[in-house]
DNA sequence: CACCAGGCAAGTA
DNA sequence: TACTTGCATGGT
């Protein structure tokens, strides 16, 4: 069995980090095209589950015009569980985006444009305040709905610091989103990119079980270290 | 068959 | 405060 990708740690920084992701995998551009919502949407829906299944969640919003805050207002929780089933958690999540669009409703009088005048700070407040966002959720949607610098952090952020020896086990969800923001520049395309990279990476090399044959970032001589 | 996936809240001690 | 558990489909 092949050790995890662990390496030593001598002297590189996460700009150089984030830079050898993008020569090995290239821009990621991550839900470029679509409308906020459906990145609010998703947001909630991708929570614990694979990617795969929440298009074919929005898909189904989508086929039946249900991917607008009016209509998903509207309907019922359960009407709405049915469409979202292939996400999994159904039920559960059915709540939670009835949850963030009530909220949307009751704070921005239903307006993503009246929300997104909101300050960052309050804005984070206020969807952190809804049953069922959580912290990276929260960021999510600020960072990929809403276009604000924020850096989002999720178990693969975790799991390839600990592996490279940036992280521990126990450090919360803050400290490890403070790891990026004190040691890298305030920049929305960055933030944007890097995280999409720590994820693309995670999914392919740096999985639960160590699996690291051609891991870019446990190829790379020295390992990151924080300057 | 077992294991995993771009979390979160509620329950327990 | 610090664990543990429920939630659930679909792909490998």
């Amino acid at each position: 069995m092949q050790e995890p990708c662990v390496q030593s740690q001598t002297g590189r920084s996460l700009l150089e980090m984030r830079q050898l992701l993008l020569d090995h995998f290239g821009p990621q551009e991550w839900w470029p095209g679509e409308t906020p919502l459906e990145v609010m949407v998703g947001a909630v829906l991708t929570q614990n589950t694979n990617w795969t299944n929440v298009e074919k969640a929005i898909q189904n919003l989508k086929a039946e015009d249900l991917l607008s805050l009016k209509a998903l207002n509207a309907m019922s929780t359960q009407a709405l569980a049915e469409a979202i089933r292939p996400a999994g958690y159904f039920n559960v999540k059915a709540k939670r985006l009835k949850n963030l669009v009530r909220f949307v409703f009751e704070r921005y009088s239903g307006s993503l444009d009246e929300l997104s005048n909101e300050a960052i700070e309050s804005l984070r407040q206020g969807l952190l305040s809804v049953n069922g966002v959580g912290p990276e959720t929260a960021d999510s949607i600020l960072l990929y709905a809403l276009e604000r610098p924020v850096f989002v952090v999720d178990t693969y952020t975790h799991r390839i610091l600990l592996r490279h020896g940036m992280a521990d086990e126990q450090m919360a969800y803050h400290e490890l989103q403070e790891v990026f923001v004190d040691h890298l520049p305030e920049d929305l395309d960055l933030f944007n990119e890097f995280h999409a990279l720590i994820v693309r990476a995670g999914k392919e090399y740096c999985k639960k079980r160590p699996l690291c044959s051609d891991c870019p970032l446990c190829k790379w001589e020295g390992g990151p270290v924080l300057q």
